[in-house]
DNA sequence: CGTAGACCCTGCGCGC
DNA sequence: TGCGCGCAGGGTCTAC
């Protein structure tokens, strides 16, 4: 379901709406995830805690609560099916409900996930960089740093395609399935390329093309394919946008070619085998 | 060391 | 209608 875009679009829609509130009881349903909820110890260190700011790190969502000390981060991954909304108290549960935060306000922060890639955890929020799902990340792609140049070192002594590279969240984070093959489109560069053989011209304009597709991603409130939605169960309208993914055999935006899909690293990738080299 | 593939799951749409 | 198959937005581990 979710990449970086729709990640920021979930952490814009809940902001305004949690930022101030207090976790008043986590009720675990179903700990089977990704990783296994450990329920004493997420009540443990939520419970009764004020949440201070919403953030995100790569396709992780950071709910900061207040505490002694640094305080802690409840941290949220929605793997491929997840879905994090808000809904009033005594909304009837529903299938595939793993956590509900039960909030001050009345209402309830709660977790589905059908298909249980996702993860729920709460870490002291100054021991955050040092677990392992986030030492080892790479740059945000709309941080000032991200550029072609930063790419291209980050590539130097590497092989492989250039779209196994772009999802690799040790270089880059937050660049999934759907936004690789767009923003290669729109770079005009062939999946397949390996990433020893692009100039650094090339590099430039891959990393604009990310930046752009992803931005754009955003305004648009994320891609709703099949069930992405917001906060408050909105979904977004970039898929009206997609200028390759999941297009495969309709004609190119800019030459009318049919778009291929092929698969790599056991994925699907879509292009235009005439506008990208 | 880096890369490719398998694997973890459920649900949906399609063709027969 | 019902069934089997392929496919799905992610991350991690293993084998080469």
């Amino acid at each position: 379901m979710p990449e970086l875009p729709e990640i920021e679009v979930l952490k814009r829609s809940l902001e305004p709406h949690l930022v101030g509130d207090t976790i008043e009881r986590a009720v675990v349903r179903d700990p089977r995830l990704r990783e296994p909820v450990r329920p004493a110890e997420l009540a443990r260190r939520v419970t009764g805690r004020r949440i201070r700011a919403l953030r995100r790190r790569s396709k992780y969502l950071l709910i900061e609560l207040e505490g002694p000390g640094a305080g802690e981060t409840l941290v949220v991954h929605l793997g491929m099916s997840g879905r994090l909304t808000l809904v009033p108290a005594g909304e009837p549960e529903e299938p595939h409900e793993h956590v509900a935060f039960h909030l001050r306000s009345g209402r309830r922060l709660r977790l589905r996930d059908p298909r249980r890639f996702g993860m729920v955890l709460a870490l002291a929020s100054d021991k955050l960089e040092q677990n392992p799902h986030f030492s080892g990340l790479g740059i945000e792609p709309l941080s000032g740093e991200f550029s072609g140049a930063w790419l291209a070192a980050a590539a130097a002594g590497r092989r492989g395609p250039v779209k196994s590279f772009l999802m690799d969240a040790r270089v880059v984070v937050g660049v999934g399935n759907i936004y690789a093959s767009e923003s290669l489109y729109l770079a005009g560069i062939h999946p397949v390329r390996s990433v020893a053989r692009l100039s650094a011209a090339r590099w430039d304009r891959l990393a604009e093309a990310v930046v752009q597709v992803l931005s754009q991603a955003i305004a648009q409130g994320g891609t709703t394919l099949n069930d992405f939605a917001d906060g408050e169960g909105r979904s977004g309208y970039f898929q009206i946008s997609l200028s390759a993914y999941a297009r495969e055999g309709e004609p190119c935006l800019t030459c009318g070619t049919p778009i291929r899909r092929i698969v790599q690293s056991g994925r699907s990738t879509f292009y235009c085998p005439r506008c990208q080299r």
